[in-house]
RNA sequence: GGGGGCGUAGCUCAGUUUGGUUAGAGCGCCGGCCUGUCACGCCGGAGGCCGCGAGUUCGAGCCUCGUCGUCCCCGCCA
């Protein structure tokens, strides 16, 4: 059977776009088919295509011969017909679709492929398990919800790229075959056959290209840049993602900053979503002491609030010697929260186990802001009140207390404002909360290595009046860094660059690498230093979480559109997978176990 | 590398606590009936390596050990 449908008949609308108004018109529609309802005689069928779901009715005096036909007709079955838009009859709308005003009667129509049962219903409504899903992820792909979410993300690509076109920025393509390069993450290698033994690596992200196209002269530079990082798998994280990467010359951190504000305005605008500007600042250490994360979340409150003045001469001897030792004390208000059970309690307690604490002390607060707790004793009227008076402290509170290093409190007190957050459901409908996070330390102290390693990368500029800490306090050099953080997830980070040669090579002196390394890794860079390059500066967004805030999504993976399992995985592909031997022999790769 | 959850029909799950007859449900699927349904309805039916492998036991979906897959988290991710 010829395909009449495709060579002569051309689809003239969509199956989302019927409406009372195209009541009498002879429309062709392709999609498939999504719903049956065969009534023996007549059979309602709801034709679904990326744009939505018409009903379409087979009537046996209308059809003819082709009813019989029509009958075959099952879940998915690829068709195309053409038919009449009708008001549906009186008293049968169907409210709950778009087009549930009309239906389609058809005249003529086709099955252009048939379908073998799908192994899940389309359906919204069904739930299925995410293997399943992603072995066929083609069919997934047909569900209306997954495809909004690649149309969202289309959206967003668009969005960025026509708000930095407006801009004067240029996308530039930089190479995934690249040169491994120390620091950071693992890489993903690729052997060379016309140069054997040797390998590619592929980039963790385009950062040396870029600064590269400035010192070219390029000036406004980005790229919507695929990185690859060999690490493990999060719910956020995969092991080839997408950033949409920037990098602007003569500029300093309010230009990029400015910048990416409206960027990131441009791309939730063109999810119907409102994001107000400017968005609010934190210095990382502002962001430590508030929040314990340098990726806060402010659409709630439960500040960590500094207590170690307050409880220095307290009986409680934890405390007392935690604040002798110098050590951080810190407290979080769990505003009317006091509900939580002892096994909450104990769970909670656990929890902060798990990020180092080594207990959690807590403190319900009764009638009369009577204290209720195992360390209450230790504690006199006048210490519990001033420490009632520092927290806000109400009835129906509980207090939380930890004392120890301060990454350590930073770290289990953040996590459990989250945690508290998540139990109490405190980011239920608040709107996309922004802020920058600024002047990061430019270096961390890596106990394995017994060196300095940098925070961000070993390209980014420590703030000019800190140069000298360099020397003298190096871990108190600041950055001219800056992340931007929505709903507590990092979404995206950067950085004005060092420029000079000379600062350059003096940073990694401190970092331990050696002259000869950084010729030999960087040398191309530092040298490229050395021609004139010009101040510059960028950020990258992480595309794929951004999208996924936006879109509501759990986890990126519901907003990329071949996603890989925990373990690296294409379910579909069944990549990674074996390789011909006559591929490795090319290569001069031997594949051995390695114990 | 480590901690935790899950794995039973095509899909979603119950059954596992306390081992015991022929492993169930809803949806889907197949056949029949049905001209106004829209998660159509009614009647009938098929469909199971209980992830895999050992072990304990008279007997294992259920207990033990191992293993594989998947999800969440820690480490890791400049």
């Amino acid at each position: 059977m010829a395909e009449k449908f495709i060579t002569e008949l051309k689809r003239t609308h969509t199956c989302g776009e019927l409406t009372l108004a195209d009541e009498g018109k002879q429309v062709v529609l392709m999609g498939w088919a999504m719903r049956r309802r065969d009534h023996g005689g007549l059979i309602f069928i709801d034709l679904r295509d990326r744009a939505g779901l018409t009903q379409v009715v087979f009537n046996p005096e209308h059809t003819g011969g082709g009813h019989e036909v029509a009958h075959q007709i099952r879940s998915e079955y690829c068709l195309a017909l053409r038919g009449l838009v009708r008001r549906r009859p009186e008293g049968q709308d169907n409210e709950k679709i778009a087009t549930g005003r009309i239906e389609v009667f058809v005249e003529d129509f086709e099955i252009l492929n048939p379908s073998k049962t799908p192994p899940f219903m389309l359906e919204e409504w069904t739930l299925v398990n995410e293997n399943t899903r992603l072995r066929y992820r083609y069919l997934d792909i047909r569900r209306p919800e997954v495809f909004a979410n690649l149309l969202l993300r289309h959206r967003c690509t668009q969005a960025a790229r026509g708000y930095l076109n407006a801009q004067g920025f240029l996308e530039v393509e930089t190479p995934m075959l690249t040169r491994s390069t120390p620091e950071g993450a693992r890489d993903f290698l690729v052997p060379s056959r016309l140069a054997r033994g040797s390998f590619y690596a592929l980039p963790q992200s385009p950062q040396l290209f870029k600064q590269l196209l400035m010192v070219g002269g390029v000036e406004r530079y980005y790229q919507v840049a695929r990185c690859f990082r060999d690490e493990d798998l999060r719910a956020d994280r995969q092991p080839e993602f997408t950033q949409v990467d920037l990098e602007m010359s003569f500029v300093d951190e309010e230009d990029v900053m400015g910048l990416t504000e409206g960027l990131v305005q441009a791309i939730v605008a063109s999810a119907g979503k409102e994001m107000t500007l400017p968005v609010p600042r934190l210095t990382w250490a502002q962001a430590m002491n508030r929040f314990g994360l340098d990726a806060p979340d402010l659409r709630f409150g439960l500040e960590l609030t500094e207590v170690a003045d307050l409880v220095g001469d307290a009986e409680f001897k934890l405390f007392r010697e935690a604040v002798a030792k110098g050590l951080m004390v810190k407290a979080i208000n769990g505003k009317g929260m006091a509900g939580l059970s002892r096994k909450d309690l104990d769970d909670l307690t656990s929890f902060v186990a798990g990020y180092g604490a080594k207990g959690l002390a807590w403190v319900k607060i009764k009638e009369g802001m009577e204290w209720q707790s195992p360390i209450a004793k230790f504690f006199s009227a006048g210490h519990q009140g001033r420490i009632n008076e520092r927290l806000g402290a109400a009835e129906g509170d509980i207090l939380f207390f930890g004392a120890d290093a301060p990454r350590v409190v930073w770290e289990s007190l953040g996590r459990l404002r989250l945690e508290l957050a998540r139990r109490f459901e405190l980011t239920k409908d608040k709107p996309l909360t922004f802020c920058w996070v600024t002047d990061f330390p430019l270096l961390d102290y890596d106990l394995e290595a017994k060196r300095f390693v940098a925070m961000h990368h070993p390209f980014t500029a420590p703030k000019p009046e800190d140069v000298d800490l360099l020397d003298s306090e190096p871990l108190k050099t600041r950055a001219r860094a800056y992340d931007i953080v929505l709903n507590g997830s990092e979404i995206g980070g950067g950085s004005i660059r060092i420029h000079r040669q000379d600062l350059q090579a003096k940073l990694f002196d401190t970092l331990k690498i050696t002259r000869e390394e950084a010729q030999n890794k960087f040398g191309f860079l530092l040298e490229a230093l050395t021609f004139g390059a010009p101040p510059h500066g960028g950020l990258a967004l992480g595309f794929d979480r951004l999208v996924a805030i936006l879109a509501g999504e759990p986890s990126i993976r519901e907003v990329i559109a071949f996603p890989k399992t925990q373990k690296g995985a294409c379910l579909l592909t069944e990549a990674p997978g074996l390789v011909d031997p006559g591929q490795l022999l090319e290569l001069g790769l031997r594949v051995e176990r390695v114990s």
